[in-house]
DNA sequence: AATTATTTTTAGACATATCTAAAAATAATT
DNA sequence: AATTATTTTTAGATATGTCTAAAAATAATT
């Protein structure tokens, strides 16, 4: 059976090639079933129908009980996803007055839009940014990443001063929490003291002392630091 | 069986329910099963099914063999959609240098969106236009449509002058010719002679006389002339 | 009014994507 | 190494949306 040999893909397929991609990137082997089926809040024996399906359109390789690992192909395919994805979250937050907390689901739909032109305009209406409102880098048109070095907050040093560049947990509760404390994406971060009992962080940001959660401090992906 | 009582409705239902609004304008009596096939090309058995169960939801009326009718609720949501269908295609006519010939196809895909926000932000980026690359009406978010009266050029007498509001037919060659022709909505168009015999229409169109057909005439929608 | 043609519905099938429950394979413990 | 636990797959079912072919209802002709 070799029917739709066109590189076409449902949303679903589209969701699972996305979801392997990121899970890829977490471990070495290949990605286990229930791992996926937990990513996409799904049942492991539908993960296994859809991988089959998925391995006969040359988009990961699939061996039984082994987990899978995508090809070339299905990686940029993935990738091509995640750029729509994070070019639309940038236009949301940029032109339509989302805040960064709102445009997860919204880009999770506007992702499969299938237009060649589109999200080319949509690129260049935006000026071709390299980063979505979460600090995550966009790929371009082929599908290439050019990552940025970043560390964990929580790995700096007291007196050590950098940028915030990402966050780990872009969950809405996390990004509220941010907002809530005038934290923001490009804010410049100083460590003041580090408290060795909870490892809890003093850092100044915009001017303002802060006392943050180690728990919180894990999550802030900054430049790799300098002393001053 | 009275399980998903929500107003969400797939994209297939929101599909049908656009086709059947669109098709109640053109008939008196019920939509008929054939009807509604053919504008969403698919088959009339296909239709009674979904017929069916847009019936159970309460979006419109069904008898055997009597064809269907939208209730107050069907017609909202399908003004809904219709919405924004048209400021979608506004949006990748405006900020997107897409051609009116181009953005229909993936205005069927934006539109089932589902985002409160979105399409309200749409709405205000783009001024709240009132109506669409076409000429068409966009309604509110009440699902409340204002026409403008429209008349077709064919209907016009010589030495009436008059502007172009919109086009009855959509096609992408028709729209094409348009182009072709610098023919554009909002340009102003003198009636300067009517060919008795095929009844072809000698026009002033920027400055520009140009013979256009009776075909042609038949589906430039302007407005209401007064002779000058 | 009876026949013919057309439209519409029903019956049964198929593809996609999902689920539950049970079986099989692999991994972890004793 | 044998037992137990976990993961993964298979088997069979369900829901959606579609199809073809045949039956039923309606409309058009003779
Ligand atoms: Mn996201
Ligand atoms: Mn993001
Ligand atoms: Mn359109
Ligand atoms: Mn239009």
């Amino acid at each position: 059976m070799l029917y739709n040999q066109c590189d076409m893909f449902t949303s679903s397929e589209e969701n699972y090639l996305k979801a392997i991609y990121h899970l890829s990137s977490l471990t070495e082997k290949g990605v286990s079933t229930n791992a996926i089926a937990k990513k996409l809040d799904t049942k492991a024996s539908s993960v296994t129908d859809m991988v089959k399906k998925l391995a006969d359109k040359n988009v990961l390789i699939y061996q039984k009980y082994q987990g899978v690992n995508l090809t070339i192909e299905g990686k940029k395919i993935a990738a091509v996803i995640i750029r729509k994805h994070r070019l639309w979250e940038v236009f949301l937050v940029e032109k339509l007055n989302f805040n960064w907390d709102e445009v997860h689901d919204v880009a999770e739909q506007l992702e499969h839009i299938k237009s060649p032109k589109l999200i080319d305009e949509i690129d260049a209406l935006l000026g071709f940014p390299t980063v979505d409102p979460h600090g995550d880098p966009i790929p371009n048109k082929e599908g290439d990443i050019t990552i940025r070095k970043k560390v964990k907050l929580s790995a700096l040093k007291e007196n050590e001063e950098t940028v915030l560049l990402a966050v780990k947990d872009s969950s809405d509760n996390f990004l509220r929490y941010l907002n809530k404390k005038k934290i923001a994406i490009g804010n410049t971060i100083k460590v003041i003291n580090i408290e060795p009992f909870d490892n809890s962080v003093l850092v100044q940001i915009n001017d303002i002392e802060l006392l943050i959660t180690n728990e919180v401090a894990e999550n802030l992906l900054v430049k790799e630091s300098h002393t001053i």
